[in-house]
DNA sequence: TTGTACGCGTTATCAA
DNA sequence: TTGATAACGCGTACAA
């Protein structure tokens, strides 16, 4: 019945033609629905139509984007896709794309620059229209800009604060954050409170401080030095939960009272919780713990961990959309650099009133 | 300085051409390190490259294909990116796609076949050489087959086993997996064992159950049909936290004595040792719990939570590869279809021997 | 050593 | 209403 394809390769849409008996040309006006097809005969479309099903035809996306000038497609590349962190982002990125007719290509650079690199040269010789950056952690030794600049690709990065480097950035609103963490530990009763810090490379740790810093300052609350910990560099996500375990072991192991201990992420606030579980504190009997970002784990643990949600799956669809916007309209006018997102307060179970009476 | 660019599009071949002063044939020679360039002269090369570099030239990877009839590319469809369980998976895809120059292309299903459907549509329209089906729960009603095959794309199923219709697929062995899961808690001296058992649909699900009763018959165990709860079936990942919740709750109010619980996998373990906390349990005290997979939050949790670790690295590194393997030998001739990965037992904190005295 | 011409699968333009 | 033809950017015989 069908006929025999040339080769071995793809059904072509030189093959639909052939074997329908219509031109390459009117084959291809009516299978994109083209102005034009409105001017062919209804009998034709159908046969058209069904000889491309029958046959299995599956337009070339490449040959049609040589043609058209365009890629409809935008890269994203994450530069850690194990981080629990990016993949409500990664969703909230493929929600916002699937309305449109843009494809997202997700590229995961697994941590090390020059595979960023490398792939981000592949995807602009895909012709990405246009580029989102999931940017967790330190990746400030690399500098994309100039070969994007150079390409005139529309780009974001969402989960880091690259406005410096003058560049498109959707962010949660971090100093916020941080208020509303030792806000939430304050009305709850806790004066004594622990701070394992984030790394100091690390610009969102530094916002945070900020807005925990003018919460004390606002209702005059001294932060003991000596209940602070700060976090070295870190490589990758896992060492951050190390990071909190062994910190706050030490902390512990000063022997420093403490009712609340405010964690820089949620993985440093479970390894802060399991640092205090070996010392034989409960959470949140003996003390009080809260975390920020909210991811998965945040809700599975037991206790559940109270928490400043990032709002991730809606920083992720505005990061898509931004390009999109940016692809749209070349309105180049200096478009707004900063987005920032209100976090928002997630209480659980790990956190709770101070008691009155002194336990242990 | 610069040769300026015909117009706002990307740097082409041309324009190194041009600027270099050299016909389009030589550059693309020289650029691709291709035979004849043995017998370019040293200092053409150096200018033709340092040409490209000044440009910015990205070969347009598009007409590349077109041109080299090959798209050097494995598309990887993922049925649900939320699923904690994919992620490493993921990453034993790259890496081993890495030494390779075939690119992955991610695309994420987002839980719905309408998109899986479409998805698979976009890829065989961009000639991926092959596929790599991330799969996890049920995604049975999908048939990918049909298109594929028409499309003689090699394809592989990692985390589900699609053999029953002819797919190369690469799983843990289940079975393996429940023996040793249930091995460990009956040489800790636990004998009445609880089990939470995930949704009849999930075939993993029902070959784990055969390895449980494979070493229950041996050592002559009985299991008690009143500590044996199922899963019904489930639409997400996070509904089998909720899921291993509910029904311990349900299993602890029976008053029905039991000193270990066996989950279905570590989400559901991970809801089992809320709800038993909820009860006033305390796990490994008065109760261990095991679960299966290793998902990233396992190792988080406090207590650390005893599984059944699937090398899940492994599982995906070895997905691609036999995709690769595919598309370089057309050896049709019936390849092994299912690939068994031998699962590990992990002891950590949340099993414990069972203690000879009789707590509560 | 280098240049010319053609093909890859589609789309757009212009004729018929 | 439909069909022929010229791009699109690149790789590669083949010729020079």
């Amino acid at each position: 019945m069908v006929a025999r394809r040339t080769n071995s390769t793809h059904v072509t849409l030189a093959d639909v033609a052939r074997t329908s008996g219509f031109s390459a040309s009117t084959v291809s006006i009516v299978l994109n629905e083209a102005p034009l097809s409105r001017y062919v005969a209804a009998a034709t479309k159908e046969l058209i139509r069904r000889t491309a099903a029958e046959l299995g035809y599956h337009p070339d996306a490449m040959a049609r984007s040589l043609s058209r000038r365009r890629s409809q497609t935008i890269g994203v590349l994450v530069y850690d896709i194990s981080d629990p962190f990016c993949m409500a982002l990664l969703r909230g990125i493929e929600r916002a794309l699937y309305e449109t007719p843009f494809l997202p290509i997700i590229m995961d650079a697994d941590n090390r620059p020059d595979q960023f690199e490398r792939y981000l040269d592949m995807l602009i010789g895909r012709r990405v229209e246009g580029l989102v950056l999931v940017a967790n952690w330190i990746f400030a030794e690399i500098d994309p800009l100039s070969k994007i600049d150079k390409n005139h690709i529309p780009i974001t990065v969402v989960g880091g604060d690259l406005t410096g480097r003058g560049i498109q950035s959707v962010v949660v609103d971090n100093e916020a954050g941080g208020y509303a963490a030792i806000e939430h530990l304050y009305r709850m009763g806790h004066r004594k409170i622990a701070f394992v810090r984030g790394p100091e490379e690390l610009v969102d740790s530094s916002r945070r401080w900020v807005g925990i810093e003018r919460f004390a300052a606002e209702v005059k609350l001294r932060l003991d030095p000596r209940l602070i910990v700060q976090l070295p560099g870190l490589k990758d996500a896992i060492s951050s939960f190390d990071g909190g375990m062994k910190f706050t072991a030490e902390l512990v192991e000063t022997g420093r009272e403490f009712t609340a201990l405010l964690a820089s992420d949620d993985l440093t606030a479970l390894g802060a919780i399991r640092a205090l579980a070996m010392a034989g504190r409960r959470v949140p009997e003996d003390c009080s713990v809260i975390g920020f970002d909210d991811i998965p784990h945040a809700a599975l643990n037991t206790p559940g961990l109270t928490t400043i949600r990032q709002p991730m799956l809606d920083m992720g669809s505005l990061a898509a959309k931004l390009v999109l916007d940016a692809i749209a309209g070349p309105a180049e006018s200096e478009a707004k650099l900063l987005h920032l997102l209100a976090p928002e307060l997630l209480v659980r179970d790990s956190t709770r009133k101070k008691t009155t009476g002194l336990r242990k």
